[in-house]
DNA sequence: CGCTCTATTGATAAACCTCAAATACAGTGG
DNA sequence: CCACTGTATTTGAGGTTTATCAATAGAGCG
């Protein structure tokens, strides 16, 4: 599975790696080890040892953390060529997050010291992640402003628009987020309840803005969701 | 001013620029314009165009996001050493947060060109400021789980907790916050309001666990605290 | 067709915000 | 040293938002 040229061409064009050669790029593919994965499998749990660097190939994982009592919040959702548990790695910490595929997922990962052998060889590397971590830091921090400033019905509204934006696909009848998506999800994704998430999408979806199903959210009316997102 | 060697010894030190020769290190510091600023003032305002990356070197700046309404969300404060307007610098941006002095400060700040420059040159400036930057991410995202999944005077010993250990000096009554520190700013960094900031440590007062008075927090029982914050 | 997981909806309660008014505090200038 | 002024803080009352609980309905799967 390793010699798969598919997935090197696929991963070349990730933010990480790019600026590498290609003889280099096939050199760091070499050094990784490629998975497939099934659905709703645990890649690795927020509190363990961190042994290695992700990087996914194709699919989808989501990267929650669990509170003491049990709740989650979905930090992100990450697809093709974006990576996981770099703090992990690089600061010699445990995993902060726990990550779960949603789909069947075809993931690349490298071990602790091999990967800070790459990015000792390819400094490039660490100045296209510096870039990556800064622009996710920005959307965490926008994030917990709208978690302290905004009402649960704009913060579901603008859960929805990012994940219609990272994994919607056009239909004739609006676009369609496709990700096996639960009340529950959207609830740990916005900060709240599942319950006010079904209330909130009944309500949209008498608006004709959504149509909803189970784990399933069309956006019928994205321009009315921006609006209703930007303060009514 | 620019050849201040205390200036440049304070500086050394710092995660950010660590593994520079001292040649090297003078050659950085050349290229970079040192100032004085006074409390309250502006460095520079969420959502204007990044001109600068800066650098604390004594003092403090609170970081925060302002919301559409009006409401503040405090994101860090950031001391000597620490830096701000890398996401801006780097992946040419408007600044996404407002920087402001909360005491005396100097900073030292690099234009654009000269510190992508600096970094192209010294690779390992940036793998030192990814360094950083991944630990601030997991310490939002941290945050953010917080807001979602804990009640509000939980937050509030969080906040206290984490300014004692940034910012605190120890007394013979207990660890003092140095900083200038409203009830409204308290507010800013739980997520929630001056008044339920007000109730809640004027009981705490009552406790025991605190000694607080006009923008200034004192706290005797940090004990108490922690196992306040950790689910009572 | 029955089992399990997900979603809906109503009723209730709790947490927390908002508003208003009073009080305390730190400078400042006489 | 004291009155004065502008903030910061305290505290109460009341209201809103949203979580919680309970019960029912629907969807997909074997």
């Amino acid at each position: 599975m390793n010699e798969n040229p598919l997935i090197v061409e696929d991963l070349h064009r990730t933010d990480i790696f790019k600026g590498l050669t290609d003889a280099q790029w096939v050199q760091v593919v070499r050094n990784g080890q490629h998975e497939r994965l099934q659905p709703k499998r645990t890649l690795f749990l927020q509190g363990d040892p961190a042994e290695r660097f992700y990087m996914v190939n194709k699919g989808r994982l989501k990267l929650f953390k669990l509170s003491e009592v049990g709740k989650e919040a979905i930090i992100r959702y990450i697809g093709a060529g974006e990576m996981a548990a770099a703090v992990a790695v690089l600061k010699g910490r445990d995993y902060p997050v726990t990550a779960e595929t949603v789909e069947e997922t075809e993931i690349t990962s490298w071990d602790k010291p091999t990967f800070l052998r790459l990015l000792h060889d390819h400094p490039e590397i660490a100045v296209n992640m510096l870039g990556v971590v800064l622009e996710r830091l920005d959307e965490v921090q926008q994030r917990y402003l709208e978690l302290c400033s905004e009402g649960v019905e704009q913060r579901i509204a603008r859960t929805l628009l990012r994940l219609m934006q990272r994994a919607g696909s056009r239909r004739a009848d609006g676009t369609l987020i496709e990700l096996p998506l639960s009340r529950q999800s959207i609830a740990d994704y916005s900060g709240t309840t599942l319950y006010t998430v079904s209330r909130t999408l009944s309500s949209w979806e008498k608006n004709g803005w959504v149509q909803s199903g189970r784990e399933r959210v069309l956006i019928t009316d994205p321009h009315a969701l921006v609006k209703f997102a930007e303060g009514n």
